[in-house]
DNA sequence: AATTACGTCAACCGCGTGCAG
DNA sequence: GCTGCACGCGGTTGACGTAAT
């Protein structure tokens, strides 16, 4: 059985795009648009596959992409996404214009994650290494499902109960609570890019309300009581942070 | 100059998901 | 509800360039 191929691999080139193939396939897109990746190359004159014209495009020969080092603003910011959202890289992709996912999983396996460790800092866990050893937990989507895996794992000689407890302490690093939650009607109007002449810093422009790293004056920093101890983190002690508001495709 | 080791990144692969029939 | 198709995503690979020996 199994899955049937995505194209007709005999004829189709791989490695290296030449000069002539992104020709084709810009012009291509240009002229009729993206989509239907399926049928793209055979119109197109491409032998190559659907998915590579694909990746090829989004990932090379997209006019909207940024090329060139990333900027110090920008590394932070993947640092900062990353301890959110984990290795969702379309997502964070999202927020940085002009840069794509495999830009940035490639930029953060080949230098961030190695700026982490010089900084003493667990990739994979946003915390101090010396504490990494210790009960912590990724903050990645994919742990509870590992999690919940290894709890139904009927040959596992631990407790259930037990395991439960484990899997709870080590997940009180970082209570993310988001959500997933029908539409919703904004209580407050929607930001403009200036507020009563105030620019708004780089981190409200991302849509992140009630940040301590906000700048500006009117989005973070939520009112002087608000927090109530340590470091509001991208405003996750200040307020529930949409889920939704990170989506950007 | 030749060889080896390492770093980078474009591209591939397999799987999950959404959707139409 | 089931099935197959197309797309998108994340992990991995491998070619290439550069530094070190």
């Amino acid at each position: 059985m199994g899955r049937s191929p995505c194209c007709e691999k005999a004829h189709t080139n791989k490695g290296a795009w030449t000069k002539e193939e992104d020709d084709r396939l810009i012009a291509y897109i240009r002229a009729h648009g993206e989509g239907c990746w399926r049928s793209l190359p055979k119109a197109a004159g491409l032998l190559r596959c659907g998915k590579s014209c694909r990746l090829r495009w989004i990932n090379y020969l997209r006019p909207d992409l940024k090329r060139g080092n990333f900027s110090e603003e920008e590394d932070e910011l993947i640092i900062k996404l990353h301890s959110l959202l984990g290795n969702k890289w379309s997502l964070i992709a999202g927020r940085l214009p002009g840069r794509t996912d495999n830009e940035i999983k490639n930029y953060w396996n080949t230098h961030i994650r190695r700026k982490l460790l010089n900084r003493g800092i667990d990739p994979a866990t946003h915390r101090p290494l010396n504490e990494a050893s210790q009960d912590v937990t990724t903050i990645s989507f994919g742990g509870a499902k590992e999690e919940k895996e290894k709890l139904c794992n009927p040959n596992g000689f631990i407790d259930k109960e037990e395991k439960k407890i484990q899997v709870q302490q080590r997940s009180l690093d970082l209570n993310l609570d988001l959500r997933i939650s029908p539409p919703y009607h904004q209580t407050t109007q929607p930001e403009p890019m200036k507020s009563g002449g105030t620019t708004l810093c780089f981190i409200c422009n991302l849509g992140i309300k009630n940040s301590k790293d906000c700048t500006c004056s009117t989005g973070g920093s939520s009112s002087s009581g608000s927090s109530s101890s340590g470091y509001d983190f991208l405003g996750l002690n200040s307020g529930l942070l949409d889920y939704r508001s990170l989506e950007m495709k």
